[in-house]
DNA sequence: CATGAATGAGAGTTCATTCAT
DNA sequence: GATGAATGAACTCTCATTCAT
């Protein structure tokens, strides 16, 4: 596959994207994508089989643009203060305009949990409550935090976050409840706020 | 509508519900129930117009067996005795067998969000965030727990919940996992566990 | 087949005439009509098999209540008067609100031309052209009407209702329209107007 | 679309008239043409979303092919002659073999009305009285005809067509009952015949 | 007689997928 | 590589018609 191939495969990438962003994992047909991008029908199969193998490179896209907050952790900034970063960016992420793509992760993930080699979701799950964790811990030796187990309230945290994200997508969630819960795990974690 | 027809639409939402607990809401079509209870296919319709209709009746049916906890509240047991009390009854509703209907809930939630007159699932998660807060309060009074805003604690729980719900759809949750939870959440409020 | 079951008869050809009037022959299904008498499914099939069955005998109970111009004829009344007379019962007929047969008697009759025993509409048909014709011949004696060919003049007069009727039902024509071709009608019949 | 595709469109068209021609509008079901022109199901949806859409196409396919009268205008035939001629052709029309559309067509406008922008019939009834009407005009100058009113004349003439189409369909015509009509409206322009 | 639940045939429609060009 | 016409499987939905009560 040349270069004028790998140029074509992400753009189709970056359309289905924004379909599967306004309509979920499940509503997309190959047709929706030929549509979107303008090719033809056998044109799309070429390069993918199935909504699926296209979703799965479209994660992939995504995530590897996801910035990486344990590079953040210097003498510059406390714990606390990267991990309110952290959160912050998480909120901007559910609230950003033009819909993100949690509906069809999780469309995509219900449908086939026994899953296939490479679980994206899952390494970025996995990373995000490994960075959270290491994050606590430095809090806890700093004398920031005050945690027994800082696995567990990473998960906590990760779980509160997973908790509102399918909540904004089914009963909607507010900013302003967004910030009441940033508030409440930093207590939790014995932070004067 | 007859007697005869009540019981009959009772079996249909009885069997639909098995039907929606293994394949989820949005891989169900009118024909898989019709398979599944044995009737013609002209038959289902007489009853219901679609899977929607099917999926809110079914969800009505489901709502209506759960226990009432504020019902609990009592001399005899304490605020947080009931909250482990609730807390393990999700616990076991998260892991019993056959699968539940969580995966249903959510992709049928994320299909119909601006939703239709009576939001069944909104009713239950608003009655658990009230149910819990007053909880929280009766424990605040009474010295069990330390909580200076019940109603975002409420809402965290519910949260935590919520995440470890669809995270045991994508990526699964150990039920091990699940108690460190409980424990945490204890601790957060001031509980020695 | 008692009274009160001739009574239910007519009660369902009396409602099923309105269905008809309002969306054709084809149209109609057995539950249309099913619907409308607030009868049930099965209660219908014991009186018809069919809406075939049923409109021929909302046919036959509509033409039993037209006039008969024959019988109009008298000292009184010229033929020419007569002949104004049917053609403004014509009109009116057609006019009338809440729509008339014609539609459904088209449809009918499309589908079934190679008709059934009893052909109603050609009854009616017949007896218009003969009825017609013996007044222009009754005019013609009387020297109000000019014409050699009375059949063909009476043919030719139904014809222009009948494609007055199926204009009135594709393209639409007005009641101005209608008395410019009564003038004409009788003009090309050799009277002053 | 391409020029095969054009082709193709074509040829359904030219099979569904058949089809319409043999069973009017409303008794032909997607399926038919499907059968008809022996392509696949979901082929014939690539070209024709409804049999309406379809039978729109065929109208206009049928009315592109007709002659135009008015060029017979000329110095070598009289305004009888031409009127003549086009009442011949009409007739030509009624009694060909293999059935013509006439009954689809009025199965048509009877469902469709209140009509949809660009109604081919209307085009071909106005203009059909239009021709007729300067075709009289001309001859009541050349003193072929004698009439007061050659609008009211020509709509009369389109109504006796009409007229004799429907009940072609209904009871039935036979060519020398036509073929008197022709007469008798010739004679009522004052023609000697 | 009357009811209305139940059946099943059949039409409509959409898409994943293939394949000749 | 790329196109887009074509296929056929699968689903939705509606009714005429039957039949136990």
């Amino acid at each position: 596959m040349g270069d004028k191939s790998v140029q074509k495969k992400q753009y189709i990438i970056d359309v289905a994207a924004k379909v599967f962003a306004e309509k979920g994992y499940k509503n997309v047909t190959m047709k929706d994508v030929v549509d979107a991008c303008d090719i033809s029908r056998g044109g799309l199969y070429l390069y993918y089989e199935s909504t699926t193998e296209l979703f799965i490179d479209v994660m992939k896209s995504q995530f590897e643009s996801r910035e990486d907050f344990t590079e953040l952790i210097s003498d510059d900034a406390t714990a606390a203060d990267i991990l309110l970063l952290f959160l912050q960016e998480e909120k901007k992420e559910l609230f950003r305009k033009k819909g993100n793509l949690n509906r069809a992760y999780y469309e995509f993930y219900f449908d086939l949990r026994p899953s296939k080699g490479d679980n994206v979701y899952k390494k970025e799950f996995d990373s995000n409550v490994k960075m959270i964790c290491k994050l606590i811990e430095i809090g806890v030796e700093s004398g920031e935090f005050v945690c027994d187990d800082p696995l567990t309230a990473a998960l906590n945290i990760v779980y509160v976050l997973e908790g509102m994200k399918t909540t904004a997508l089914t009963l909607g969630v507010s900013p302003d409840s967004f910030d009441r819960q940033i508030l409440y795990i930093l207590q939790s974690l014995g932070v004067d706020a």
